[in-house]
DNA sequence: GCATAAACAGTAATCATTACCAATAAACAA
DNA sequence: TTGTTTATTGGTAATGATTACTGTTTATGC
């Protein structure tokens, strides 16, 4: 019988996932340890890391995946969808969802297909601006 | 009059788009790399990067977007859906595609949606007797 | 308070990808 | 065929994001 391992509230992991509920703007890990450098100027970026993982894990928050570049979190965890600027790599919430249609008749050869999400691509005004 | 850049089709370049035309499992970088190494040994990681970039912005082959910390590679271009292993990140095309439904009422407040597609995620067969 | 071990700060290591550069070889005209 | 041009290469160093390590701190329960 494996005693189950404790998880504790430190203040660190207060304050990311506070920082992180406070804002729309799916930051990176970086991003998030900027925010929060401003009320724990001696917190480290690897307890960034590591926090937003455990809060991802136990779903206090959301981690975006995304091929390559740095992955973005969601504080957040109301199911809604995602547009994803090509240019930036920003990312911003959908309104008014596009219903995912049935997904049961999606065959792959040697998978097994469990689920379906519809990402969206686009353009910040940010970037949108610049060109 | 800027003078248009050439593109010179050496052997490295066509023996890596043979080798991921030749196969439907969707490669890493690194995966592309062993393959092509049977048959080019000296050829270096470098050229197989870049190469696969030029390719990809030539339309010659796809950059998968779905997640995974490593980019995986498609020599088929034909239009279809894929599948992403949650396990080990394996990529599978999905057969009888899933129609997108219309996009076009989708309002992301600052971004500009172009595009959405389908993202699958499922077990690939090797995970799935693993458990 | 005191003991315990989860979590921390600081730092080194890893992994994927890019950048650099002198040497090589496609492409093309002579 | 030979020569010229310069895109591309192999080898290697550098970068950027993330993870691992380690001695110290601190949340938590008694
Ligand atoms: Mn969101
Ligand atoms: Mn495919
Ligand atoms: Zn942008
Ligand atoms: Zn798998």
């Amino acid at each position: 019988m494996t005693q189950q391992q404790q998880t504790r509230m430190t203040k660190q992991r207060m304050v990311i996932l506070e920082e992180l509920r406070s804002v729309h703007s799916h930051p990176t890990a970086d991003e998030v340890y900027g925010m929060v450098r401003q009320r724990l100027p001696r917190i480290s970026l690897g307890t960034v890391y590591r926090n937003l993982d455990l809060l991802a894990e136990s779903g206090d928050i959301l981690k975006l995946e995304s091929a390559g570049s740095q992955k973005r979190f969601d504080g957040n965890v109301t199911p809604h969808q995602h547009v994803r600027c090509t240019q930036c790599g920003r990312v911003g919430d959908v309104m008014e969802p596009v219903r995912l249609p049935d997904i049961s008749g999606a065959r792959a050869p040697g998978f097994i297909v469990l689920s379906g999400r519809i990402e969206f691509e686009g353009v910040c005004e940010t970037c949108a601006s610049k060109n």
